[in-house]
DNA sequence: CACCGTTACTTACACGTGTAAGTGAAGTGT
DNA sequence: ACACTTCACTTACACGTGTAAGTAACGGTG
């Protein structure tokens, strides 16, 4: 089996130079290629089978067609999963490629963004300041969930004002949080905890209740119970996903409680089983598939039109700058658990 | 900021010559370099930060230090986001770096293994047939999930497999199953569709009924209906997925029946809400984790031996030729809906 | 002193590609 | 008939790396 099809062989099936091959398979413009050697040469290409080598290429232009898609270091909830294949779309879209990559605890994420050279960079999590300064220096157009707390686009800050804003609207001025207790998720935790304790702190409320959680309804029912027993009890509760807002009905229920009488309870992401609980879960939903498409449209936009403003560089998460903002990441679902 | 940091940058700030940097950065064996040298080699490419190119290294070597994971044109699931989370984690225990594309529908696989040129190759998903022969042509380390129908390891073949096992177990004779009407999950109905008719039919059954629903209860309800009446009712249901269990429950309950009583159902994914519900959900649990390493380890294994059995080459799902298995990849979990 | 082996490097080439610069040949204008 | 442009290519270099082959110095034998 022939090991490897360069441009050389195809340039000898054809019978012209190697350059010709490139110039017609790149369809280079302001070269000038007659048409029968164009055929014979794209012919000779897929009789071979040839396709560019991404290492050659890249080392030439400095820069592959490679979008990097930067993961965080935990398995992928439905939310992200949805965002990463919309992504993959719409970069697709544009002739590149979007690649994914779990991100590793040691972040050494410098290091691989400089060696893959990717045309893009989408960041789906938070990173340590220093090491997100780093790689916004190395040029690379970038979008990212880099959230900080006034900003109101990041997808968890945006759930956890949600959710504070439903609950306090309903007239509940006594919170609670749950999180997961399993490690992995806990930079998330932080994230969704510190905009629902900036939330509260705003509206001038008691800082919430936090309850670390596993996803059974035994872990659940204790937190239920330190919940809603005591002298000022929580009445409403933010969960950290819609898993763990099933979680506490189910622990609602092994107390005989209900919500959103008992224990008013709101969760997050909107997965399709959220209408099914009972009662059906309110929630705020993550709209990830159009948040896929705009991370990848900032990311690859700085490629398409090089003199637009191509100084403005990064773009932090959402179009920042435009006044108008016109649809936001993440709504309220309104049903009956709050 | 310095545009590029290159071998030669070093080579030039700790006065030696490029082929000592690289020598020194490599750990070559066989080469005699003193140690003050090294040390001042070590020392500079700190300073400068350098991290060789990839892109240069992989023309050079003929080769990356990719692991490519190719999945399925569809949302990742839970399973596979764990799959991929544990194969991530074993790779990198061996210096080398698991990167993510989802496969377009139109299906250059072949082009892309052959331009990234990645070190290994894990296949989430079954190709067509001629594809997948160009693929292992390709000569790249290849551990697969392409599932044949006599091959007990794929785990949406076991999945069906053991869902049927434990409802004839239970006595039923009269199977239904529940698969997704929504596209981009077709390609792995067909697969668990086919192993479930696979069974029934080698167990001398009547070939199950197929529905295809959404995801909600009007849906599900409908389906039941059609389940349960006329001469001779399914009295068994394989669900898709926990969620399209989760879907049949509601369906069920808006009949006013209920599980197993009336029709028992089987899930699958074991997701960590498949408990909490009401009953507790029998399901088919994925080892995804255990499924990742072993993927993993199976697509690495001919780099880290070459001597071994290089010629062994692409290893089919599973430890094939091996003939005890040691664990299963899924497992029932007996709860109370079947 | 000639010979050889070891140490500590350096020089030189190859990997496959994109593209600027060069080269004949043919055509066009005066 | 000569310059000058256009056409249709080809030659040559650069990208950054790994590594085989070469080399100079040095120390120890015979």
């Amino acid at each position: 089996m022939h090991r490897k099809v360069t441009s050389h062989d195809v340039a000898q099936a054809a019978g012209v130079s190697r350059a010709t091959v490139s110039y017609v398979l790149n369809g280079r413009s302001g070269q000038s290629i007659s048409e029968t050697t164009r055929k014979r040469v794209l012919s000779a290409a897929a009789k071979l089978g040839y396709s560019p080598s991404t290492a050659a290429r890249t080392l030439r232009r400095g820069q592959s067609d490679l979008v990097l898609m930067l993961l965080p270091p935990e398995p992928l909830g439905r939310a992200l999963a949805t965002l990463l294949d919309a992504a993959s779309d719409q970069v697709e879209r544009y002739g590149l490629r979007l690649i994914a990559h779990r991100l590793p605890a040691s972040g050494g994420a410098v290091e691989l963004v400089r060696s893959l050279a990717p045309a893009a960079l989408i960041l789906t999590t938070p990173l340590p300041d220093e090491e997100f300064a780093a790689l916004r220096s190395l040029e690379v157009p970038l979008a990212s969930l880099q959230q900080k707390m006034d900003d109101p686009l990041g997808p968890d800050l945006g759930i956890g004002a949600l959710q504070v804003k439903h609950l306090t609207g309903a007239g509940h001025t006594r919170l609670g949080v749950a999180v997961p207790c399993s490690p992995g998720y806990d930079w998330r935790a932080q994230v969704r905890l510190a905009a629902i304790e900036h939330s509260c702190a705003r509206l001038g409320l008691h800082p919430p209740v936090v309850e670390r959680i596993g996803l059974d309804a035994d872990d659940a029912a204790a937190a239920v119970g330190r919940w809603t027993q005591g002298p000022e009890p929580v009445t409403a509760v933010c969960a950290f996903d819609d898993d763990y807002a099933f979680a506490l009905l189910s622990g609602l229920a092994a107390h005989g409680m209900s919500a959103p009488a008992d224990l008013a309870v709101i969760g997050a992401e909107d997965l399709p089983l959220a209408g099914l609980a009972v009662p059906p879960l309110t929630t705020v939903s993550v709209h990830a598939r159009m948040l896929g498409v705009l991370f990848a449209q900032l990311a690859i936009a700085p490629l398409l039109g090089a003199e637009a403003d191509s100084q403005a560089g990064g773009a932090q998460s959402g179009p920042s700058g435009s006044a108008a903002q016109p649809v936001p990441p993440v709504t309220l679902v309104r049903r009956a658990s709050a």
